[in-house]
DNA sequence: GTCTATAAGAAGATAGAC
DNA sequence: GTCTATCTTCTTATAGAC
């Protein structure tokens, strides 16, 4: 990976795990392997840095939506999966969101930070927002939706559903962010959460 | 208020704002009305300030938790409320925690405040996790833990009702704090959530 | 307890050689 | 592009008068 690459990944470490003002130019520099003034030849400044980490994320959700997007619009091939969709189907679909959000690196890394930063200003908030609120909304509603339509769950309200299986999946990703060594006994609540969620909106046939 | 009180209060205030990082010492003592030396003979350091807002805070859940005791203790009293409640009871139930949590402006103020310190040390992180995870969980499973002995609602693992109760309504509030524009259509959310959830957990009789 | 003056040090950023 | 040396500014904290 070259320099530049480099610094923005080092720099997204320190930021996630002691916040942008705790975090010294140096510092970063000290990790990537050169001294301070050098890395001024890549960034105007600290707070460019924290641009580029900001601009990177967008470039990366951008093409993740219009991947989704693909799958998406591939309606047949989606509603096909979920049509038959099993308890067990409905397992995967909560741990993999599950699992992927608090495991992949670069993911986690950017949640604390934005956790940590989200007061700072609106943009950030509305950043938070977008990728830990409104689009797994979106996206699981649009699942879950399907899947209601087919008869295989039951509601007259596809949103406050979607917010009944969304919501403790959240719930326990923050708390598992806070502290690591309650994760084996959040991944079981995760587990109970689903089967039970599977049980309350019960499917009319199997 | 005394200066040394007033000192907690407007760094708090700024803490839960901008992050203790980012707020400096003049910029305290010039809301109490002070020049930074003075501040210096309230107290010790920058550090000193914080350290008493986290002991303010576990004064005074202390004295919180000593009186949801007394009214725990006296089950009598408890029991009979909850032996018949109604839907009402149980919307007021989520509303008051909802509402206090994000209105109280003290709590409000300290939850914000941990929110961005809360990966800076484990200490912070289990005060965060104490105070609106696990806490909340427990009262409230005692409370739903109630209902559901009356008959009143249906389930085999209270655990997991409770936390289709709270997981929702810790989610709105995480998004009013970000963004206090999108409360009137959290308060729906929240009405809606907790009346689905009155029906998914049915009532054997009323 | 509050002030002014100031020390002490940290951190961001630049100059200029290589 | 990287370095050493250095500047500048900001911030915490202290000294000592009132």
């Amino acid at each position: 990976m070259d320099t530049k690459k480099r610094i923005l990944d080092e720099a997204l470490t320190l930021f996630s795990e002691k916040g942008y003002a705790n975090v010294f130019v140096g510092e970063i520099a000290e990790r990537v392997g050169i001294k301070a003034p050098s890395l001024y030849k890549h960034y105007k400044n600290k707070r460019a840095i924290f641009d580029a980490i900001i601009d990177e994320m967008n470039q990366r959700f951008e093409e993740q939506a219009k991947a989704m997007n693909i799958n998406g619009t591939d309606a047949a091939a989606d509603s096909k999966i979920y049509m038959d969709m099993s308890e067990e189907h409905l397992l995967k679909l909560g741990r993999e969101f599950f699992l992927y959000y608090l495991h992949d690196d670069y993911n986690k890394r950017f949640r604390k930070m934005l956790t940590i930063e989200q007061f700072q200003d609106k943009e950030l908030a509305d950043i938070y927002t977008k990728l830990y609120v409104d689009d797994p909304m979106t996206y699981q509603g649009m699942l879950l939706g399907m899947v209601a339509a087919s008869g295989l769950l039951k509601t007259d309200n596809v949103a406050i559903m979607t917010l009944h299986f969304y919501a403790p999946i959240y719930y326990l990703l923050t708390i598992c962010d806070r502290d690591p060594s309650r994760e084996p006994k959040a991944l079981e609540t995760l587990d109970e959460h689903i089967k039970q969620f599977n049980r309350l909106y019960g499917r009319t046939n199997k």
